[in-house]
DNA sequence: CGAATTTCGGGAACCGGTTCCAGACCATAA
DNA sequence: TTATGGTCTGGAACCGGTTCCCGAAATTCG
């Protein structure tokens, strides 16, 4: 039923030609009023039980679907959610990324993915042309080392905001707490008889990680220091990937005669790299060599690592409900939170040699 | 000038009260009507060099920033696209996302991410509400196996469509020829003098992968047919990870009597996983076992894994082209591409021990 | 039973842009 | 000189919803 359409071109005046936006059409059908058909959709205002019925039938027989855009423009909700992220095919923020977009849409918000390289004009575009737009209704910001200017920017979007995996000025954060990981996963180590440990960790100069890099140097250090053991010379920086890991393993175990007990990964990934290094130099783990990371990716089972287990996913959903819960209230920052990290011992740490033939006589 | 301003709050007739909508504020500041100021940024219509610099000038003082909503509502155009994916984690998809989102920055638009679990309520949802509001100029549909009822879906939004990695009725897809992929990577093991050659794949009853799986297996088995050999329990299934690949090594070679000389791996992660189990068992690659992957994946050069490189962030650069072009066009459907692999050659495969103590005589 | 309050529905303004249309101006062609 | 056409600008309609405000009806209360 198209109602009474005007037979076209004839005359043109304003008020000849009927409105034809999509819920003028279900009023119409409805036999109501477009504010009526507005508020029995949305279920805000007055009214009756047998008009909400109309409307909805109405709306359910034209397929009715609302336009967020008209819908936006005058609520200013986007029912939309900006993430900004500097990788996405890396283990954590895969994981990352897969939470927040599922709990995101349980409640109804998308997600728009920014991601952001190091510092660069194309970075600086998407601050200044993308986030500017302001094309949701909250941010949440993924291991994303920023800028005081950037933070300042961020800010004047008045939006709220949430972080994952770092503080950042002004801003309700979900992380874990590298520094006690680190030394966790030190501790174990020295728990089992170990003096000679090194670190392989993120280069200090990558500054894409936040502080995530000279946390877990600082919460190793600390431990070290703790048992009296000197940690210069320890640390050997690495790309945050299997390949590097193994790269460094061949490199730091290759010299016999420098050879570490034991060494703590700064990730998983690198873990996996030492300990297909150690393989491939005959060095037997845990025997020889025991090595512990931070992560618990999943592959960790298949290399019975013993990791710090992080969990990346939890961080995720925090992170939105945070994000909602200021959304709804209306105060821009919510309650920071430090996640727990839990100690998984697989086969990949055991006591140093030296200390099990001494126990052995 | 502002012009004839009226003095207030007094008599609040509708016409007396100036809109202050951002590019009215503009537009006074400047001098000139909403329309002009609208012209001189958008750069559509006449407009003098002067006006338009007193406008950009206006536009820069009050820091101003167009509502993309406001926007849209009028143009019908979000300058946005929408990706449905399966997977984020996974190497391909992580590589695929990158370069769509990196491509779609370039051009203005902003991805909005759906990731698409199996057949499930969510799934359901995300094609009957998020889907239905249209907040996207196109989509790009990357390895979704798609149900016909969810194509037609998809149709009825009438947007552009490009999709990845495998057929979708009636929709534009970049995607490699994985049959002769998957042929060329086995014959590649045949030149070498392999007969005893067996494919580690995806389960044909894992949907979410296309029909990825099943023309891997075609192209192995044409290619060992074509060479005379017999292809019955030649196929073994697997995850398509490193530990699916390594629990399947396990039991394939734990068996030295069955034992193959050369492994077809549908992925390169399969591979990975599969040499490790090799090594694991002291069987050495290539001299014993050769392996061979698909992907191209960062690691497989820590591996010396031979592979066939597909391009995934090609595949991503190209889909935005398509799509783009398509609605530059206004045709919803552009031209498909099939694109190439690169046979990879490193020192994961060799000729079969039998086959050189034969040519060292 | 009349007054106050709550429920319900409609008209119209409004969100912030884009675009159609008409009119003014200026230059060139007839 | 007048017709023609391109350039430039402003007014107003419009996109498709939400919400304010007001009046009528129904309900509760004194």
């Amino acid at each position: 039923m198209p109602g009474k359409r005007t037979l076209g071109y004839e005359k043109q005046s304003p008020q000849t030609e009927a409105q034809m936006s999509a819920i003028a059409d279900v009023a119409r059908l409805a036999g109501v009023a477009k504010a009526t058909a507005s508020r029995a959709l949305s279920g805000r205002g007055y009214v009756s039980t047998e008009t909400r019925a109309k409307v909805i039938a109405a709306a359910r027989q034209i397929g009715y679907v609302a336009s967020p855009n008209a819908a936006s423009l005058v609520t200013g909700r986007t029912q939309s959610v900006g993430v900004i992220i500097p990788y996405i095919s890396r283990w954590f923020f895969g994981e990352v990324l897969e939470s927040l977009e599922l709990a995101l849409l349980e409640h109804g918000y998308d997600m728009t993915l920014y991601n952001l390289p190091p510092a660069s004009p194309e970075r600086d575009r998407v601050f200044e042309f993308f986030l500017a737009r302001k094309r949701f209704d909250g941010i949440i910001s993924v291991c994303v080392a920023l800028s005081e200017q950037e933070v300042d920017q961020l800010h004047r979007l008045r939006r709220p905001l949430v972080g994952i995996g770092g503080p950042i000025r002004g801003v309700a954060t979900i992380e874990i707490d590298d520094v006690a990981a680190a030394r966790l996963a030190t501790e174990h180590l020295l728990s089992l008889g170990h003096r000679d440990i090194v670190h392989v960790g993120g280069s200090q100069a990558d500054e894409m990680d936040f502080e995530v890099h000279s946390n877990r140097l600082r919460g190793f250090e600390a431990a070290m220091t703790e048992a009296g053991l000197p940690v210069s010379g320890c640390f050997y920086s690495s790309d945050f990937t299997m390949p590097g890991g193994y790269a460094r393993g061949l490199a730091i175990l290759g010299d016999p005669r420098r050879r570490p007990t034991a060494i703590f990964a700064a990730s998983d990934e690198i873990a996996f790299g030492l300990i297909l290094a150690a393989r491939e130099l005959g060095i037997r783990v845990p025997t020889e060599l025991s090595v512990i990371g931070i992560d618990g990716h999943p592959h960790s089972e298949m290399f019975r690592l013993t990791t710090l287990a992080q969990h990346p996913r939890t961080q995720g959903q925090l992170a939105v409900r945070t994000l909602l819960d200021g959304l709804a209230s209306g105060s821009s920052i919510g309650a920071s939170a430090v996640l727990p990290t839990s100690l998984v011992i697989r086969s990949s740490t055991s006591a140093p040699r030296a200390l099990r033939a001494l126990r052995a006589e």
